[in-house]
DNA sequence: GCACAAATTTACGACGGGCGTAAAATTAGC
DNA sequence: GCTAATTTTACGCCCGTCGTAAATTTGTGC
């Protein structure tokens, strides 16, 4: 066997590594199947048979189904919140938000949108994955009232500290549809890409009178 | 052809009306239960019980579990649309929606958020809820958007259109969650009502030099 | 190398929501 | 009253989710 077979070099994790392989395995079949046949039409015993081992064993490592087929939750969670939270000295929020997503959309970054014609299909077509989408723009939102309130000095429940998140989290979200809409419709990431961002400078514009002088750092 | 006897029949209706009879009184023992021993920890069969009917049958009127406890789903959906469809002439979106907004919390209208303490707590209690409710403050932001489409005369995906829905829909869905918060935090109804109309006031403000002119009818 | 302790995986079962189907009860029209 | 249409019911199934305990695998001390 591979001596170096650790994705990660774990020094005391042949149980551990083993543990990410299995997970890893399960994550596997589960994408391939929810791309081939759906997120609805897949069932969990499904999935635990395509990867040989429980059904028990597929739930004890993904709590719930639509964890199986939504990566990088908490990444894209907190994405708006260090945003902010990394802004350029002089550079408002609303700055720091238009920048973060013409650099997203410049790297065609999963998280902002770019994720291919089957994972958007997938997500399109399932009732479940779109509720749970909705849930992950809520998170990043409050996350974001959290990161405004800390720029400010205010409570997180200012007013105007959830409104301004509420205005910005929605400028992105309604971008991030946006490119899930264009990727359905069968166009190119880079062409993609370049539309977004001429849509971004609309959206942010509009934010511009209301939020230019808000959170500086 | 037979005279006009069944379509709209009102005395006819002896089938029609113990329909409405059956569908109410599922409502009210669900709606009881609900409030009594929260959503999640009341399940179908129970109210079927203690309606004394079959559990198919609660199923039959109430497509989903969450019909049983969230009404006028329809016109929480139009609301924001209407307001802005039937501005006033020269009254901006903004305006109307503004507007909108202090009558309803004037009125303590259920469809705002003034929906009593059992309510925003069976709600707050359940994930099942939360998610539909979001999905209905999605669905009116998408049929503000179509309002605004027709309003200004442009696609509904054109990208204003959408940003100022989103935003305008992202103001209306803080204060319906603020009004929420403060009645789970025991505030009487007319005080919320003081609290947040202010705040409306500054929400709406923040939006005066981005949509002041936006869709004036 | 071996045995014991710890953790993981597995099998089994239960519950609840949702859906289909066909029989039984109720109602409308004649 | 009789017949046809609709509503309600009973029954079973699938799926996701959660316990629980047994079986397997792994880490460690001897």
């Amino acid at each position: 066997m591979a001596t170096d077979s650790s994705s990660s070099a774990r020094p005391a994790g042949l149980r551990a590594s083993k543990k990410q392989e299995t997970r890893q395995l399960i994550s596997d079949h589960a994408t391939r199947l929810f791309l081939d046949r759906g997120f609805e039409r897949t069932t969990i015993a499904e999935i635990a048979d395509a990867a040989r081992v429980a059904k028990k064993t597929v739930t004890n490592y993904f709590a719930r189904k639509e964890d199986l087929a939504l990566d990088h939750q908490e990444e894209f969670a907190a994405s708006l919140a260090r945003a902010v939270a990394e802004r350029r000295p002089g550079e408002s929020a609303l700055a720091a938000l238009h920048r973060a997503f013409t650099e997203a959309a410049a790297a065609a970054d999963p998280v902002a949108g770019f994720s291919g014609p089957g994972f958007a299909r997938m997500v399109a077509g399932s009732p479940t994955l779109t509720a749970c989408l909705r849930a992950l723009h809520d998170r990043r939102e409050h996350a974001l009232a959290r990161a405004l309130a800390d720029a400010v000095g205010a409570a997180p429940d200012d007013i105007t500290v959830t409104t301004a998140a509420g205005l910005l989290a929605a400028v992105h979200r309604i971008l991030f549809d946006r490119i899930q809409t264009l990727t359905l419709a069968g166009r190119p990431d880079d062409e993609i890409a370049a539309t977004v961002t001429a849509e971004a400078a609309a959206a942010f514009g509009l934010l511009e009178p209301a939020l230019a002088h808000y959170a500086i750092a």
